[in-house]
DNA sequence: GCGACAG
DNA sequence: ATCTTGTCGC
């Protein structure tokens, strides 16, 4: 879209964090299973080459209803902390092209665990206005005890005395997933919804169906 | 001050 | 992110 004015430097990246993370919105109102979650994801290839692929499933079922897909040229350097200026060129050029506006955005990647509160999640969710959480892989900031061992326990993810995020077991005895709400969901609903999306695998179906597709659209 | 640092 | 063999377990 408007990627004639989006950040180049380190600097201005930073005073737009700034300047949109007074409009995100923690009001959930989102039903406890929306008709459709949206999952989002993008790969890159050695020159610089990036794909984003999103990909809406029924929650009921967790059956494919639509995906789409965008490749391009990556407009910014992966920058710690900066991470969405990367991906989000290319994710909102595929949410562009779906049919059905999604019900909610599921990120692999961080919303308020990030160190200014305005990860990729916050970031995709303000700027769509739809509601939007991360499920990550692996930690960003803030610290936590491990969760106990089983599906569903969680331990709360702190940062500077604020509760940002939980970590999440999604599979027993497997490595935990960091969840934090992004825009217009709280946390509590945001891992229940991840539990909905994991009922096998320690990612969301939504990710690994948004994986696969991404890096099938880069060839 | 130094190191670490989502994907 | 991506590069990769073998290996353990259902």
């Amino acid at each position: 879209m408007h990627t004639e004015d989006w950040p180049s430097t380190i600097e201005e990246a930073l005073a737009t964090q700034e300047r949109l993370r007074g409009r995100v919105d923690l009001t959930d109102d989102l039903p406890e299973l929306p008709p459709t979650v949206t999952g989002l994801d993008v790969a890159y290839d050695d020159a610089g080459g990036i794909a984003a692929a999103v990909v809406t499933l029924e929650t009921a079922g967790l059956t494919v209803v639509e995906e789409r897909t965008h490749r391009a040229k990556a407009v910014f350097p992966y920058e710690p902390g900066l991470f969405a200026f990367r991906e989000l060129p290319p994710l909102l050029a595929a949410l562009d092209r779906l049919e059905r506006t999604p019900d909610i955005l599921v990120c692999d990647g961080h919303g308020l665990a990030h160190p200014r509160r305005f990860g990729l999640a916050c970031h995709l969710g303000v700027l769509t206005g739809l509601p939007a959480f991360g499920v990550g892989k692996t930690p960003f900031i803030g610290s936590h005890e491990p969760p106990p061992a089983s599906r569903g326990c969680s331990a709360p993810l702190v940062d500077a005395g604020e509760l940002v995020g939980a970590v999440l077991r999604t599979q027993d005895g497997v490595k935990p997933v960091y969840v934090s709400a992004g825009h217009r969901i709280g946390l509590a609903h945001a891992c229940r919804l991840t539990l909905a999306l994991t009922p096998r695998y320690r990612l969301p179906e939504t990710t690994r169906h948004a994986d696969r597709l991404s890096r099938a659209a880069l060839r």
